[in-house]
DNA sequence: CCCATCCCCTAA
DNA sequence: TAAGTTAGGGGATGGG
């Protein structure tokens, strides 16, 4: 039979051997497992050649099994493979102490691979991984498996299986409430779990979601069950958790909060929570600033950290992330009321009730709808890490398992993780590496800007020059092997790194990012003719596709990676600078094109030719990192069509390609007929982009205040107001209106008549480091004492923080500071306190809108009519803009 | 006014 | 044993 690998882990046979073992899901959706016996954990020690013998019999005489073996150091171009020792251990659990051991032998240069966990361990060498399938030798199915009756089978006898379409897995998601203590946070230690609401996707029993009720009260729904008391309660939640037996168990900030309180509080009450898939608890592993909860055999879920990673959103409470992103209410009920509502019982519970499964549900709606899981599971299955590992995890987990795969085909060893000692120097060694290029953008407003950019710049450079841990070649270069090679098979990056050519050794890296690369074109390729349901999983792979091939060159220089070297990711970028200021140079140089009769041609080409055709003057005027922004300026009088641009974009981007490596791929990625560029990575274009057979536009903001978070919302639309007005439509007249109307509503701001007002002059920043640890006052962190001195809820380390700027004390001349001004909204409203409209004006709307104006020669003056700043003057330049034939005569 | 510093957030 | 990377703008503040 075939499964699909959701989790692994490992436990003993009864003599004490290990045994690793799977969970997954058969094609219709059946939950198996088995256990595999004959894999044993092992480690590499690298020795002194002459020492070689002496060392492996010290180990074996303390009753280890090694093996001489030859395999290449981690790092460096090597001629010949070294000879070191595989230790063999027969428990996973003493690997790390043997490791030790081992390294204080005399002799022994270094160890490696000796921090792989057992299970991943096994998953590399057998070449299956995450989310892979797998046969297996395997009886008809126990569904529901606990771990007296799961099968055995040997290590020998599995097999990777082919198969495209994953599994269908079952998803719950669940919420807690507590009963606060007297109006006082609840804590796991006295107060009770009250309500547990679960949701699910396929249904259980014919229930979406259903809650589970603390106390016995009467009721009539089957989706709402009524316990004993809180230890029931506990009891219900995972007999139910076991009955449905899901694959995917969700909640938000569940790691954070519910996971460890019902943990506490089953510990209290002496209830148990057994519900992992061998029969084990849910088990919680504190680390630094996070909680890592596991279930065996199932893939826990906190929606939380996911959607902070992959959205921006101002705040991330369940209710705004509701909102912003699935457009659905969040139910609420005030943290006060909850003591009466549980008390007295009747209507006031039945709410209750509601709010706490609407939170179930929306956790699963963020969890379907956005389809996260889609995207973990195909970057599972291209990496070959775990998928836990994946929802847990950053790109290094990722990089790091399928390195380890090649490397080992390829008999090379890999490190274990750095010291912190080791990776603080390599911190240190790191400002050393330098990034891309950006090139001084041409200020102001333009017209006719075609966008090229590189497809997969960064992978496609390691590729096309063969830049590789496996083949960088010492700097020192007193090491033996570079002197021998020939100057052609070396290729010198500009930053200086050295590397072996292609003919001398292919690198894996190279070869593993060509794979990703073939995979996603592929990919794409198939998207174009599949079903709506085949789309979505291809949409899936080729977008793991493309995480992972952006994930090695920041592993390279990341300082807590196994394989780093500043001299791969340094050449790496030195390409990028080199390349992108050579195409800014080719572009430059072509200088002008003609179209004539339907193609176009350069400037020598089109000898003899031009008058028949229309010309149009290049110029680079802006570039980042992988992009270049290339002005066509056509004949006074003449115009330039999208097709013209498209063409003219893809003959250039044509041109440049085939004067590079491969696979490196200079492309036409959109046309602005208008933009603003106000400062690098700052920029507002009105883009048109091929779509099907014709064109979509769409205003494209980068780095403006618009997508900024920490200014405020009326800002941002303010801002956008007038990018749409001035770049669709060259109306910079109604945009000057616009923002005389913002400023207007602004002066006569009343906020008892007006409180929705509130909610767009809230700013948000973030709260990154514990209080002390600032060096200068910060509005949000002032703000955060003050709640504390006040005794309110604070936001923790990590959380945004909404404020608002209010008028303070002392008068014009020493006025309160900016940073001590910062208020909560809410408060604000409470206490009837006055806003800052002047901060408002001068800080927030009038700035960023200014920075626009700029280029139309639009003045403070102009903005702030009727605010006695009028004069003859400006009221005659009014005169003159109402005559305003194009943009340019501003 | 200029400049340096800290801080935040974004582009790529 | 938490975590891909650097480049860059711009606000608030304080010192010259």
């Amino acid at each position: 039979m075939i499964f699909q690998i959701l989790d692994a882990n490992y436990s003993y046979d009864a003599r004490r051997n290990p045994l690793v073992q799977l969970f997954g899901t058969t094609p219709e959706g059946k939950s198996v497992a088995c256990r595999v016996a004959g894999f044993r954990p092992y480690f590499y020690a690298g020795v002194e050649e002459d020492k070689l013998d002496e060392v492996a019999e010290a180990l074996r005489s303390a009753g280890l099994e090694v093996e001489a073996v030859d395999r290449f150091d981690p790092i460096g171009y090597q001629i010949k493979t070294k000879r070191m020792l595989k230790v063999i251990a027969h428990d996973p659990k003493e690997v790390r102490s043997l490791r030790e051991r081992v390294r204080e032998i005399p002799g022994v240069r270094a160890v490696y691979e000796t921090d792989i966990l057992f299970k991943n361990r096994f998953l590399i060498d057998q070449n299956i991984g995450g989310m892979a399938w797998v046969e297996a030798p395997l009886p008809e199915w126990v569904s529901k498996p606990s771990c007296q009756d799961l099968p055995e089978v040997r290590v020998e006898t599995l097999r990777p299986a082919e198969q495209g379409a994953n599994a269908p897995l079952r998803f719950m998601s669940f919420d807690i409430e507590c009963l606060p203590d007297h109006g006082e946070m609840p804590k796991a230690e006295t107060s009770p779990v009250i309500l547990i609401s679960m949701a699910f996707e396929p249904e259980y029993h014919g229930q979406r979601d259903i809650v589970l009720v603390g106390k016995g009260v009467e009721c009539s729904r089957d989706d709402v069950r009524a316990c004993l008391d809180e230890h029931d309660l506990l009891h219900q939640f995972a007999s139910i958790m076991r009955d449905y037996d899901p694959d995917i168990v969700a909640g938000y900030n569940s790691n954070e909060f519910d996971f460890p309180y019902i943990l506490e509080r089953a510990k209290h009450l002496g209830a148990d929570l057994r519900v992992g898939r061998d029969g084990s608890s849910c088990y919680l592993r504190k680390i630094v600033n996070k909680t890592d909860v596991t279930i065996t055999g199932r893939v826990v879920v906190d929606l939380l950290p996911i959607i902070r990673s992959s959205f921006s959103l101002k705040r991330y409470t369940l209710r705004n992330a509701a909102a912003e992103l699935l457009k659905m209410e969040k139910h609420d009920v005030d943290p006060k009321e909850i003591e009466g509502l549980w008390a007295e019982g009747g209507a006031g519970l039945r709410r209750f009730i509601s709010y706490s499964r609407r939170d179930a549900v929306l956790a699963l709606r963020l969890l379907l709808d956005l389809r996260l899981m889609d995207k973990y599971i195909a970057l599972s299955r291209a990496s070959g890490s775990l998928l836990q590992e994946i929802v847990n995890g950053g790109q290094s987990g990722m990089v790091e398992s399928l390195l380890l795969r090649r490397f080992r085909e390829r008999n090379r060893v890999v490190p274990p993780k750095p010291d912190a000692g080791v990776s603080e120097e390599r911190y240190e060694e790191n400002v050393d590496l330098k990034g891309g290029a950006v090139l001084s953008p041409q200020k102001g407003l333009m017209e006719d800007v075609v966008i090229l950019d590189y497809k997969s710049l960064y992978p496609t450079i390691m590729m096309a020059h063969n830049l590789c841990y496996t083949t960088v070649l010492n700097s020192s270069s007193q090491g033996s092997s570079s002197q021998q090679l020939p100057q052609g098979d070396i290729v010198v990056a500009p930053s200086g790194g050295r590397f072996v050519s292609p003919k001398i050794s292919p690198g894996i890296m190279p070869a593993v990012l060509k794979e990703l690369l073939d995979e996603r074109t592929k990919t794409k390729k198939l998207m174009r003719s599949a079903s709506e349901e085949e789309r979505r999983f291809l949409d899936a792979k080729q977008y793991a596709m493309k995480i992972l091939l952006n994930s090695f060159y920041g592993y390279s220089g990341y300082a807590r990676a196994r394989l780093y070297s500043l001299a791969l990711a340094n050449a790496v970028t030195s390409f990028g600078r080199e390349n992108i200021q050579r195409t800014k140079n080719v572009i430059d140089e072509i200088g002008s094109v003609y179209i004539v009769d339907g193609t176009v041609l350069f400037g020598e080409e089109a000898f003899g030719r031009s008058a028949q055709g229309r010309r149009f003057d290049l110029s680079v005027v802006y570039g980042d990192t992988d992009s270049v922004f290339v002005r066509l300026r056509p004949e006074p009088g003449k115009e330039l069509s999208l097709e013209d641009a498209e063409l003219i974009g893809r003959k250039i981007a044509e041109t440049v390609t085939s004067s590079l490596p491969e696979p490196m791929e200079l492309v036409f990625e959109a046309f602005a007929r208008r933009g603003i560029f106000l400062a690098k990575k700052r920029y507002a274009l009105w883009v048109f982009e091929p779509a099907g057979d014709g064109w979509k536009d769409r205003i494209k903001v980068r780095g403006m205040e618009t997508v900024r978070r920490d200014w405020c919302d009326l800002t941002s639309r303010t801002l956008k107001t007038c990018l749409e007005l001035v770049l669709k439509e060259g109306k910079v007249e109604e945009a000057v209106d616009h923002v005389r109307s913002v400023i207007g509503r602004l002066q006569n701001l009343d906020l008892s008549e007006d409180p929705e007002i509130l909610e767009d002059l809230t700013l948000t920043r973030r709260y990154t480091k514990s209080t002390g640890s600032y060096k200068n006052k910060q509005p949000h962190i002032q703000l955060v004492e003050k709640i504390k001195k006040r005794g309110g809820v604070v936001p923790g380390v990590g959380d945004r923080v909404p404020f608002v700027i209010v008028r303070g004390r002392g008068g014009r001349k020493n006025k309160e500071l900016f940073v001590d001004r910062a208020e909560d909204p809410g408060y604000v409203l409470e206490k009837n306190m006055p806003l800052d409209t002047e901060y408002y004006v001068e800080k927030q709307i009038l700035p960023p809108v200014l920075r626009i104006f700029e280029s139309f020669g639009v003045t403070k003056d102009r903005l702030c009519l009727g605010r006695g700043q009028c004069n003859l003057l400006s009221f005659g330049a009014e005169q003159k803009a109402q005559k305003q034939k194009s943009l340019f005569d501003y």
